[in-house]
DNA sequence: GCCTAGGTCCCGTAG
DNA sequence: CTACGGGGCCTAGGC
């Protein structure tokens, strides 16, 4: 058996499992009412409600609701477990230093606590993400602008790092930089930024081009450039590695469906299961 | 009893597990080897391993290793969970559409079914937050300089909204940029957009002042900051609700120690329980 | 739906 | 440790 469970276990058992749970670096879950108490960084408190609350071997807390992706409460990695009872309740306590943090989960009743072995994250393999972007360009730089020629990528600034830096087919310097998808205002800004510390290197001011590079770029984004004199190339979102060029907002996607259902199945809907939110 | 659970059920008595439980709205967990497949925005592929799935009503998806807040796949709220029995496997599919995004995780055994009816997260209060900074600093103004009078905040520009907008002692437009922890050059950037805007706004160039406003600044936001004629003013990070000035970079926090473990208590480091990360 | 920015962001990587 | 920027960011608030 790899996992052990107890229901409503008297909190003394609930200690007694999480100290086994403890020692043999399990994964614990814990359902029941509780209330939740944060200090550090900022503060919070949540009145009384049933709730499941994570307890991982790096450290790791996490109290979770019925909504919503990201825990009501948490603690990162790295941090302490401890467990007691006091005051007729399971307190589980989670801190950690610099900065100073502690989460409180006061439980009145447990109703179930599970243990569990749990593997790492070996092997998670993913694409689509900035750096596959960036490779596709490095393979196909004319999907950039003919004649472009990258010269370096990270190309450290005063600025910070550049994501793609090279010349022009007129020799002028031009700062790339790229976005998975689509951009706002800030993705102009650091663009900007990049370019006047080009510039200040370079001594040799307006001759620097900045060009951005995604899916694509919201209006008052694409204003920002234009105040500054960037300019703006699309590219289809980077899904297998390979990358295309979009004169305009014409976006073809083609889609593979490959489902078969024809087995006994269930399923689930927000709208139909449950009381939905919002 | 609020929680069911069954133990190394069939794959077919887990899915009978599921259709109630999708049926009675609750949060599912479920634990065993299974392998872990995304396609959407991006793409994604787990090799086998033991890992823990939590279902919400919501239609949000976590798969949680043992390691690391993040999960290591998941599906946002709104998706629709499917379950079904194929090729000798329990599949677990949560799909969602704009953008269309699949999750897949594929079970080879079930070790542990849980199904638990969750509270939502009412009555979470927390503060530290950046608007509770820009309370205390409205209540305060002079914290930024003397004289400082606020105007607006949330001031709509062509660069976005300003968080805090007023006027000096002599008149000069002023534009504060509010952040609740260090800052770094995409804080300086952003005031500086701000700051543009305002500039073209009133088209009196150079008589728009800019200031950050902050627990600290890194070396390189605050040099970015003096090219662009901008300033800073530090502030304590917002704990209860008061902050307080800070002339230079001196930090000097009172840290109230409340511990009194007298009962029996139990306790997990990540550096004496299982393996330890990094 | 899109846009904009905050977040106890988390997280990896480089210095 | 700090710093910096990406992220399938997520989430809230406007429009």
């Amino acid at each position: 058996m790899t996992a052990t469970t107890v229901h409503q276990p008297t909190h003394r058992e609930a200690l007694w499992e999480l100290e086994d749970a403890f020692e043999r670096g399990d994964l614990i879950t814990i359902f029941g009412r509780c209330t939740v108490e944060y200090d550090g960084r900022a503060a919070s408190s949540l009145d009384p409600g049933r709730r499941l609350l994570i307890l991982k071997p790096d450290g790791t807390a996490l109290v979770h609701t019925d909504e919503n992706q990201k825990p009501v409460n948490w603690q990162p990695p790295g941090s302490e477990h401890h467990a007691a009872v006091r005051d007729g309740r399971l307190r589980v306590r989670s801190v950690r230093s610099s900065p100073d943090e502690t989460l409180d989960v006061r439980f009145e009743t447990v109703e179930q606590l599970s243990a569990m072995a749990v593997s790492g994250r070996r092997d998670l393999s993913v694409t689509g993400s900035e750096a596959d972007l960036r490779n596709a360009l490095l393979d196909r730089p004319a999907l950039i602008e003919p004649g472009f020629e990258p010269l370096a990528t990270e190309r450290p600034t005063d600025a910070g790092p550049i994501d793609l830096f090279g010349r022009d087919s007129d020799g002028r310097p031009v700062v790339v930089e790229l976005k998975r998808r689509r951009v706002g205002p800030s993705a102009a800004s650091q663009l900007q930024r990049y370019v006047a510390a080009i510039e200040r290197e370079e001594g040799d001011a307006a001759a620097v081009r900045g060009i951005l590079v995604a899916p694509s770029v919201t209006d008052r984004a694409r204003r920002l450039l234009a105040e500054h004199g960037l300019e703006f190339v699309a590219v289809e979102p980077p899904s297998d590695g390979s990358v295309a060029v979009s004169t305009a907002t014409d976006n073809d996607a083609d889609v593979v469906d490959d489902d078969t259902d024809d087995d006994t199945a269930a399923s689930s809907t927000a709208e139909s299961a449950g009381e939905g939110s919002n």
